[in-house]
DNA sequence: TTGACTCCCATCGTAGCCCATGATATCCCA
DNA sequence: TGGGATATCATGGGCTACGATGGGAGTCAA
Protein backbone atom coordinates (compact mmCIF):
# COMPACT_ATOMS: atom_id res chain seq x y z
CA UNK A 1 0.00 0.00 0.00
CA UNK A 2 0.63 3.46 -0.82
CA UNK A 3 0.35 5.98 2.24
CA UNK A 4 1.19 9.57 3.03
CA UNK A 5 3.42 12.11 0.87
CA UNK A 6 7.06 12.47 0.79
CA UNK A 7 8.51 15.62 -0.82
CA UNK A 8 12.20 14.81 -2.81
CA UNK A 9 14.72 16.76 -4.86
CA UNK A 10 14.88 16.42 -8.60
CA UNK A 11 18.56 16.76 -9.42
CA UNK A 12 20.15 18.90 -12.28
CA UNK A 13 19.77 15.48 -14.09
CA UNK A 14 16.09 14.97 -13.72
CA UNK A 15 16.51 12.46 -11.75
CA UNK A 16 14.27 11.80 -8.00
CA UNK A 17 14.68 9.27 -5.74
CA UNK A 18 11.11 7.32 -5.44
CA UNK A 19 10.69 7.13 -1.44
CA UNK A 20 12.08 4.14 0.27
CA UNK A 21 8.55 2.86 1.70
CA UNK A 22 6.91 2.85 -1.85
CA UNK A 23 9.42 1.01 -3.38
CA UNK A 24 8.83 -1.68 -0.61
CA UNK A 25 5.49 -1.28 -1.10
CA UNK A 26 5.89 -2.11 -5.19
CA UNK A 27 7.51 -5.44 -3.89
CA UNK A 28 9.82 -7.37 -6.75
CA UNK A 29 7.17 -7.09 -10.02
CA UNK A 30 7.86 -8.43 -13.26
CA UNK A 31 9.45 -4.41 -14.37
CA UNK A 32 11.67 -3.46 -11.53
CA UNK A 33 10.68 0.81 -11.86
CA UNK A 34 7.03 2.20 -12.08
CA UNK A 35 4.48 3.01 -14.69
CA UNK A 36 3.67 7.00 -15.25
CA UNK A 37 0.63 8.60 -17.06
CA UNK A 38 -0.42 12.12 -16.69
CA UNK A 39 -3.74 12.35 -15.10
CA UNK A 40 -6.70 13.51 -16.54
CA UNK A 41 -8.51 14.89 -13.78
CA UNK A 42 -5.47 16.58 -11.54
CA UNK A 43 -2.81 18.38 -12.57
CA UNK A 44 -0.30 15.41 -11.91
CA UNK A 45 1.57 12.38 -12.73
CA UNK A 46 -0.66 8.82 -11.79
CA UNK A 47 2.02 6.39 -10.89
CA UNK A 48 1.28 2.49 -10.29
CA UNK A 49 3.82 -0.50 -10.49
CA UNK A 50 3.41 -2.87 -13.44
CA UNK A 51 0.91 -5.12 -11.88
CA UNK A 52 -1.86 -2.33 -11.26
CA UNK A 53 -1.71 -1.56 -15.09
CA UNK A 54 -2.23 -4.96 -15.73
CA UNK A 55 -5.28 -4.65 -13.04
CA UNK A 56 -6.39 -1.72 -15.42
CA UNK A 57 -5.99 -3.40 -18.34
CA UNK A 58 -8.01 -6.20 -17.33
CA UNK A 59 -11.28 -3.29 -16.13
CA UNK A 60 -10.81 -1.68 -19.74
CA UNK A 61 -11.74 -5.16 -21.26
CA UNK A 62 -14.77 -4.85 -18.96
CA UNK A 63 -16.12 -2.18 -20.86
CA UNK A 64 -17.01 -2.82 -24.38
CA UNK A 65 -14.78 -3.25 -27.05
CA UNK A 66 -14.39 -0.30 -29.41
CA UNK A 67 -16.67 1.65 -27.40
CA UNK A 68 -15.97 5.40 -26.93
CA UNK A 69 -15.38 5.02 -23.47
CA UNK A 70 -12.99 1.70 -23.65
CA UNK A 71 -11.19 4.22 -26.32
CA UNK A 72 -10.76 6.92 -24.66
CA UNK A 73 -9.51 5.05 -21.46
CA UNK A 74 -7.28 3.22 -22.73
CA UNK A 75 -5.93 5.74 -25.16
CA UNK A 76 -5.65 8.26 -21.88
CA UNK A 77 -3.94 5.61 -20.12
CA UNK A 78 -1.85 2.43 -21.67
CA UNK A 79 -1.49 4.84 -24.62
CA UNK A 80 0.52 7.75 -22.79
CA UNK A 81 2.16 5.77 -20.09
CA UNK A 82 5.91 5.20 -19.72
CA UNK A 83 8.01 3.12 -17.69
CA UNK A 84 10.53 4.22 -15.70
CA UNK A 85 13.13 2.26 -14.34
CA UNK A 86 15.11 2.46 -10.85
CA UNK A 87 18.25 3.15 -11.17
CA UNK A 88 20.73 1.53 -8.47
CA UNK A 89 19.43 4.34 -5.28
CA UNK A 90 15.87 3.77 -6.45
CA UNK A 91 15.75 7.06 -8.45
CA UNK A 92 13.70 7.50 -11.79
CA UNK A 93 14.03 10.86 -14.38
CA UNK A 94 10.49 12.09 -15.34
CA UNK A 95 9.73 12.91 -18.49
CA UNK A 96 10.67 16.27 -19.51
CA UNK A 97 6.52 16.42 -20.96
CA UNK A 98 5.13 15.12 -17.78
CA UNK A 99 7.24 17.34 -15.50
CA UNK A 100 6.57 20.42 -17.76
CA UNK A 101 2.64 19.44 -17.85
CA UNK A 102 2.25 19.46 -14.08
CA UNK A 103 4.49 21.99 -13.24
CA UNK A 104 6.98 20.18 -11.38
CA UNK A 105 10.61 21.91 -11.11
CA UNK A 106 13.14 21.61 -8.04
CA UNK A 107 10.88 19.29 -6.12
CA UNK A 108 8.00 16.74 -6.57
CA UNK A 109 5.79 15.29 -3.43
CA UNK A 110 5.05 11.44 -4.08
CA UNK A 111 1.38 11.28 -2.53
CA UNK A 112 -0.28 7.18 -1.74
CA UNK A 113 -3.20 6.44 -3.02
CA UNK A 114 -3.33 2.80 -1.79
CA UNK A 115 -2.59 0.77 -4.62
CA UNK A 116 -1.80 3.68 -6.77
CA UNK A 117 0.34 6.72 -6.20
CA UNK A 118 0.39 10.22 -7.83
CA UNK A 119 3.56 13.05 -8.33
CA UNK A 120 2.68 16.66 -8.13
CA UNK A 121 4.32 19.78 -7.85
CA UNK A 122 4.40 20.05 -3.98
CA UNK A 123 2.43 23.42 -3.93
CA UNK A 124 -0.74 22.36 -6.37
CA UNK A 125 -0.53 19.22 -3.82
CA UNK A 126 -1.15 21.18 -0.47
CA UNK A 127 -3.77 22.91 -2.34
CA UNK A 128 -5.28 20.10 -3.29
CA UNK A 129 -5.06 18.07 -0.25
CA UNK A 130 -6.55 20.76 1.43
CA UNK A 131 -9.93 21.14 -0.62
CA UNK A 132 -9.90 17.22 -0.56
CA UNK A 133 -10.15 17.43 2.86
CA UNK A 134 -12.58 20.08 2.97
CA UNK A 135 -15.02 18.14 0.33
CA UNK A 136 -14.39 14.98 2.18
CA UNK A 137 -15.92 16.81 5.55
CA UNK A 138 -18.48 19.17 4.04
CA UNK A 139 -20.31 16.19 2.20
CA UNK A 140 -19.95 14.02 4.94
CA UNK A 141 -18.31 11.08 2.49
CA UNK A 142 -19.20 7.42 3.87
CA UNK A 143 -16.88 4.90 3.25
CA UNK A 144 -18.23 1.11 3.20
CA UNK A 145 -15.80 -0.95 5.31
CA UNK A 146 -15.24 -4.43 4.13
CA UNK A 147 -15.40 -7.04 7.58
CA UNK A 148 -12.22 -7.73 9.54
CA UNK A 149 -10.24 -10.83 7.71
CA UNK A 150 -9.95 -14.03 9.83
CA UNK A 151 -11.46 -13.10 12.84
CA UNK A 152 -14.68 -12.08 12.22
CA UNK A 153 -16.85 -13.97 15.01
CA UNK B 1 -9.61 -2.74 21.94
CA UNK B 2 -8.15 0.92 22.81
CA UNK B 3 -9.42 1.31 26.20
CA UNK B 4 -8.38 4.74 28.90
CA UNK B 5 -6.25 7.85 28.72
CA UNK B 6 -2.34 7.28 28.67
CA UNK B 7 -0.49 10.59 29.25
CA UNK B 8 3.36 9.90 28.08
CA UNK B 9 6.61 12.04 27.66
CA UNK B 10 7.76 13.16 24.26
CA UNK B 11 11.56 13.49 24.13
CA UNK B 12 14.11 16.04 22.88
CA UNK B 13 14.19 13.69 19.62
CA UNK B 14 10.52 14.00 19.08
CA UNK B 15 10.03 10.47 20.58
CA UNK B 16 6.86 8.97 22.45
CA UNK B 17 6.25 5.51 23.53
CA UNK B 18 3.05 4.17 23.26
CA UNK B 19 1.42 2.87 26.22
CA UNK B 20 1.81 -0.69 26.23
CA UNK B 21 -1.56 -1.52 26.50
CA UNK B 22 -2.26 -0.30 23.13
CA UNK B 23 0.71 -2.17 21.42
CA UNK B 24 -0.93 -5.06 22.71
CA UNK B 25 -4.05 -4.52 21.36
CA UNK B 26 -2.86 -3.80 17.83
CA UNK B 27 -1.33 -7.18 18.67
CA UNK B 28 0.97 -8.81 15.39
CA UNK B 29 0.22 -6.87 11.97
CA UNK B 30 1.96 -6.51 8.89
CA UNK B 31 3.21 -3.25 9.69
CA UNK B 32 4.94 -3.12 13.43
CA UNK B 33 4.07 0.40 14.52
CA UNK B 34 0.78 2.72 13.95
CA UNK B 35 -0.50 4.94 11.22
CA UNK B 36 -1.54 8.61 12.32
CA UNK B 37 -3.48 11.39 10.42
CA UNK B 38 -4.86 14.59 11.26
CA UNK B 39 -8.10 14.18 12.47
CA UNK B 40 -10.79 16.33 10.34
CA UNK B 41 -12.96 16.64 13.19
CA UNK B 42 -10.98 17.16 16.88
CA UNK B 43 -7.82 19.15 17.07
CA UNK B 44 -6.26 15.91 17.46
CA UNK B 45 -4.50 13.00 16.10
CA UNK B 46 -5.88 10.07 14.84
CA UNK B 47 -4.24 7.16 15.34
CA UNK B 48 -4.78 2.79 13.97
CA UNK B 49 -3.16 -0.22 13.48
CA UNK B 50 -1.91 -1.10 9.29
CA UNK B 51 -4.79 -3.95 9.16
CA UNK B 52 -7.42 -1.07 9.75
CA UNK B 53 -6.30 0.73 6.92
CA UNK B 54 -6.06 -1.52 4.76
CA UNK B 55 -9.83 -2.07 5.23
CA UNK B 56 -10.06 1.78 4.43
CA UNK B 57 -8.01 1.19 1.30
CA UNK B 58 -10.21 -2.06 0.38
CA UNK B 59 -13.49 0.25 1.01
CA UNK B 60 -11.73 2.92 -1.77
CA UNK B 61 -10.85 0.05 -4.19
CA UNK B 62 -14.56 -0.84 -4.18
CA UNK B 63 -15.32 2.38 -5.27
CA UNK B 64 -14.75 3.46 -9.15
CA UNK B 65 -11.25 4.22 -10.00
CA UNK B 66 -10.87 7.93 -11.28
CA UNK B 67 -14.08 9.10 -9.15
CA UNK B 68 -14.48 11.55 -7.21
CA UNK B 69 -15.19 10.61 -4.30
CA UNK B 70 -12.88 8.28 -4.53
CA UNK B 71 -10.01 10.67 -4.55
CA UNK B 72 -11.41 12.96 -2.33
CA UNK B 73 -11.21 10.11 0.27
CA UNK B 74 -8.63 8.75 -0.79
CA UNK B 75 -6.42 11.45 -0.46
CA UNK B 76 -7.90 13.01 3.00
CA UNK B 77 -7.05 9.77 4.56
CA UNK B 78 -4.44 7.72 2.66
CA UNK B 79 -2.21 10.85 1.62
CA UNK B 80 -2.34 12.67 4.63
CA UNK B 81 -1.20 9.61 7.04
CA UNK B 82 1.85 8.99 8.48
CA UNK B 83 2.91 5.37 9.07
CA UNK B 84 5.43 5.59 11.93
CA UNK B 85 7.12 2.50 13.18
CA UNK B 86 7.70 0.87 16.59
CA UNK B 87 11.37 1.38 18.07
CA UNK B 88 12.94 -1.75 20.34
CA UNK B 89 10.93 0.29 23.24
CA UNK B 90 7.36 0.88 21.25
CA UNK B 91 8.23 4.25 20.68
CA UNK B 92 7.10 6.45 17.67
CA UNK B 93 8.62 9.71 16.40
CA UNK B 94 5.25 11.96 15.59
CA UNK B 95 5.87 13.89 12.48
CA UNK B 96 6.60 17.74 13.10
CA UNK B 97 3.62 19.04 11.04
CA UNK B 98 0.84 17.25 13.52
CA UNK B 99 2.71 17.87 16.44
CA UNK B 100 2.67 21.42 15.72
CA UNK B 101 -1.13 21.17 14.05
CA UNK B 102 -2.51 20.07 17.54
CA UNK B 103 -0.23 21.60 19.71
CA UNK B 104 1.67 18.91 21.39
CA UNK B 105 4.97 20.00 22.82
CA UNK B 106 6.25 18.26 25.73
CA UNK B 107 3.59 15.37 26.71
CA UNK B 108 0.99 13.83 24.49
CA UNK B 109 -2.35 12.15 25.43
CA UNK B 110 -3.07 8.87 23.81
CA UNK B 111 -6.65 8.75 24.29
CA UNK B 112 -8.68 5.07 23.27
CA UNK B 113 -11.67 5.05 21.46
CA UNK B 114 -12.45 1.05 20.76
CA UNK B 115 -11.15 0.15 17.39
CA UNK B 116 -9.11 3.30 17.22
CA UNK B 117 -7.51 5.84 19.33
CA UNK B 118 -6.27 9.58 19.22
CA UNK B 119 -3.37 11.71 20.43
CA UNK B 120 -3.99 14.84 21.64
CA UNK B 121 -2.27 17.82 23.80
CA UNK B 122 -3.39 17.05 27.27
CA UNK B 123 -5.06 20.03 28.28
CA UNK B 124 -7.11 20.45 25.42
CA UNK B 125 -8.65 16.81 25.45
CA UNK B 126 -8.90 17.26 29.62
CA UNK B 127 -11.10 20.47 27.76
CA UNK B 128 -12.94 18.29 25.34
CA UNK B 129 -13.89 15.36 27.53
CA UNK B 130 -15.08 17.57 30.18
CA UNK B 131 -17.81 18.94 27.31
CA UNK B 132 -18.49 15.85 25.95
CA UNK B 133 -19.55 14.42 29.47
CA UNK B 134 -21.76 17.49 29.67
CA UNK B 135 -23.02 17.23 26.21
CA UNK B 136 -23.78 13.69 26.56
CA UNK B 137 -25.36 13.87 30.32
CA UNK B 138 -27.18 17.05 28.97
CA UNK B 139 -28.45 15.34 25.50
CA UNK B 140 -29.68 12.33 27.85
CA UNK B 141 -27.67 10.04 25.08
CA UNK B 142 -28.14 6.38 25.04
CA UNK B 143 -26.97 3.84 22.96
CA UNK B 144 -28.31 0.70 21.46
CA UNK B 145 -26.07 -2.46 22.04
CA UNK B 146 -26.36 -5.60 20.08
CA UNK B 147 -26.51 -8.94 21.98
CA UNK B 148 -23.99 -10.90 22.51
CA UNK B 149 -23.31 -13.57 19.94
CA UNK B 150 -23.25 -17.31 20.46
CA UNK B 151 -24.30 -17.58 23.77
CA UNK B 152 -27.58 -16.36 23.67
CA UNK B 153 -30.14 -18.53 25.48
C1' DT C 1 31.63 14.56 -31.48
C1' DT C 2 28.12 15.79 -28.66
C1' DG C 3 24.38 14.96 -25.83
C1' DA C 4 21.60 11.96 -23.04
C1' DC C 5 21.39 8.17 -20.17
C1' DT C 6 23.27 4.51 -17.09
C1' DC C 7 26.26 2.75 -13.67
C1' DC C 8 29.18 3.60 -9.84
C1' DC C 9 31.00 5.83 -5.83
C1' DA C 10 31.20 9.71 -2.20
C1' DT C 11 28.83 12.49 1.18
C1' DC C 12 25.64 13.81 4.65
C1' DG C 13 21.90 13.86 7.69
C1' DT C 14 18.74 11.25 10.07
C1' DA C 15 16.00 7.33 11.42
C1' DG C 16 16.48 3.29 13.64
C1' DC C 17 19.07 0.18 16.83
C1' DC C 18 21.14 -0.77 21.10
C1' DC C 19 22.07 -0.32 25.82
C1' DA C 20 21.62 2.07 30.38
C1' DT C 21 18.80 4.08 33.98
C1' DG C 22 14.99 4.96 36.94
C1' DA C 23 10.46 4.47 38.53
C1' DT C 24 6.44 1.42 39.37
C1' DA C 25 4.07 -2.31 39.91
C1' DT C 26 4.07 -7.24 40.93
C1' DC C 27 5.37 -11.27 43.14
C1' DC C 28 7.12 -14.23 46.62
C1' DC C 29 8.02 -15.69 51.04
C1' DA C 30 8.89 -15.31 55.76
C1' DT D 1 0.90 -8.63 56.01
C1' DG D 2 5.17 -6.27 55.39
C1' DG D 3 9.39 -5.99 53.05
C1' DG D 4 12.62 -7.16 49.84
C1' DA D 5 13.48 -9.10 45.24
C1' DT D 6 12.20 -8.95 40.50
C1' DA D 7 9.96 -7.93 36.27
C1' DT D 8 8.19 -4.47 33.34
C1' DC D 9 7.56 -0.14 31.36
C1' DA D 10 8.77 4.64 30.39
C1' DT D 11 12.66 7.46 29.37
C1' DG D 12 17.46 9.17 27.85
C1' DG D 13 21.39 9.17 25.05
C1' DG D 14 24.99 7.37 21.88
C1' DC D 15 26.19 5.03 17.75
C1' DT D 16 25.51 3.11 13.21
C1' DA D 17 23.46 1.88 8.96
C1' DC D 18 20.80 3.41 5.40
C1' DG D 19 18.17 6.52 2.45
C1' DA D 20 18.44 10.80 -0.13
C1' DT D 21 21.38 13.47 -2.85
C1' DG D 22 25.35 14.94 -5.86
C1' DG D 23 28.68 14.27 -9.25
C1' DG D 24 32.12 11.67 -12.32
C1' DA D 25 33.12 8.29 -15.74
C1' DG D 26 31.70 5.12 -19.16
C1' DT D 27 28.35 3.90 -23.03
C1' DC D 28 25.19 4.17 -26.67
C1' DA D 29 22.89 6.63 -30.31
C1' DA D 30 22.07 10.45 -33.39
Amino acid sequence: MFIGTHVNKVDRKGRISVPHSFRQALGTQAFDGIIVFESFQAKAIQACGYDFLERISEGLDTLDLFSAAQDDLATAILASSYQLAFDGEGRVVLPAELREAVGIAERAAFVGKGSMFQIWEPETQRAHMAEARARAKADGRSLPLPRPKGRDS
